[in-house]
DNA sequence: CGTGTGATTGATTAAAATCAAGTGATGTGG
DNA sequence: CCACATCACTTGATTTTAATCAATCACACG
């Protein structure tokens, strides 16, 4: 299910501008003033809708642009040269995507949907050309970077050396915060993605990332109905991420 | 064994400029001309001889400054609440280290040296400001934390879904073709860290990584005498760190 | 109403961690 | 310069965790 509709032929949302979007506090346009922010408008390709599975951007293409996500959520993945799929990253409404390209000037990762989504499309030169004068600009996109580097460093310490309840758990509760930080219920959320995805992301089988549910389930720290979580006891959680126990 | 002699109490080298420097190529310097290398000269602070296991910068303390490494390496780790440590990377000369600091204003890991090294530090404050108006300097900044993402991001595919063996081959080639665009040895080396954090950095134990060398010194495709290394069949280890078996 | 995909649950296996000696290297003080 | 202490590394035995293999269940969809 492969989708790869020009962004042209998809839906347009109506014209909206940076400076009354809802999440421009979470996106680049933190801390601009009202004029910056129009500047920044001027070079946005806006909200386009996508449906489930669309590629926004594939490995091993030119790297021109990076993506704002409005709505919806996203996925990024590396393929391997044997072909198997490594997931780098969920993505939610404010983040920006697709910054880590500038290196080598080609994409390292494919950008996917995981549901229907809609994004702001920023080309990175324009992008770039305006950062030299708004220092504010500047400062934010390594602000996003270094983010993402801390993010992956996170991922690093999980994968390196916790138990898959631990991995679960501290999956959840960042998936908690994320939502809290933008307006949603961070108690109450439904997840976008697959076990499969879940595991793959963490390092884990499918087959134990059910399992723990299943057990976090039974000792009634969440709630599971397939896609539908609910956080019950926080404070165990929390224990579980942080402390060996 | 935790040095903080502050960095003015330590030898300084005999005065050097970006523009002889032999690293330029490597480091932030690479793409600039000579009145642009010029500029970036007088905001650093240079080569200072840090002896082994010295703090450059500890985890939780203010983001001031990036290092760029002369001589030497060095690892960066984080320490989590409960006390226990993950290395994020082993750096060696050419490398910049400490962009991570940006989002937050707070060093997310602690920086310390492997052996006796040499750095110069860079003010954050005015590397941003010269960034403004040389946009090759901008873009290299950029580029260094890209390139520390897609490593990241690399690393994270290994700890995800690789066996020992594949972690290890990996790990090596990878310290190999650093070795190699540095114009040492990429075939013979000295490995400046210890098993212990070789397996910390791998998501290993330190017996595992032990025997994992031992398995591939007597299948003859390296060759192991404590710290120093040699790769005798590179072919072997390139087909173990790409393929699944 | 079958079909297929995703999720759950159980049984078995495999890989690496842990526990436990023991060896070799390095460094220190007498 | 040597005896001793310490630390890093190696190697072996056992245990543990999660992967794999396998069957079944549940829900969505044509």
């Amino acid at each position: 299910m492969n989708y790869n509709i020009p962004l042209q032929n998809i839906t347009p949302l109506i014209h909206q501008h940076c400076c009354n979007c809802n999440l421009n506090s979470l996106c680049m346009a933190v801390s601009l003033d009202t004029l910056e922010m129009t500047q920044l408008d001027n070079i946005i390709n806006r909200g386009k809708a996508l449906p489930k599975g669309y590629v926004l951007s594939e490995q091993g293409g030119k790297f021109e642009s990076v993506y704002a996500l409005k709505t919806g959520s996203i996925k990024t993945f590396t393929t391997s040269s044997e072909g198997d799929e490594q997931i780098t990253g969920f993505y939610f409404p404010g983040d920006l995507i697709g910054l880590n390209g500038i290196d080598t000037g080609v994409c390292p990762n494919t950008i996917k949907t995981l549901e229907t989504t809609t994004v702001c499309k920023l080309a990175f030169e324009q992008l770039d050309e305006l950062s030299a004068t708004l220092p504010k600009l500047r400062r934010q996109i390594l602000k996003t970077m270094s983010k993402e580097i801390c993010n992956e460093q996170h991922m690093l310490q999980l994968l390196a050396n916790k138990s898959a309840d631990e991995r679960i758990a501290t999956f959840l509760l960042r998936l908690s915060n994320r939502f809290k930080s933008r307006g949603f219920s961070p108690l109450k959320f439904r997840l976008s993605m697959s076990r499969n995805e879940i595991g793959n992301y963490l390092g884990l089988s499918l087959e134990t990332v059910s399992r723990v549910f299943s057990r976090m389930h039974k000792s009634g720290h969440i709630l599971v109905d397939n896609k539908e979580i609910e956080i019950i006891a926080l404070k165990p959680l929390q224990l579980l991420a942080n402390t060996e126990q």
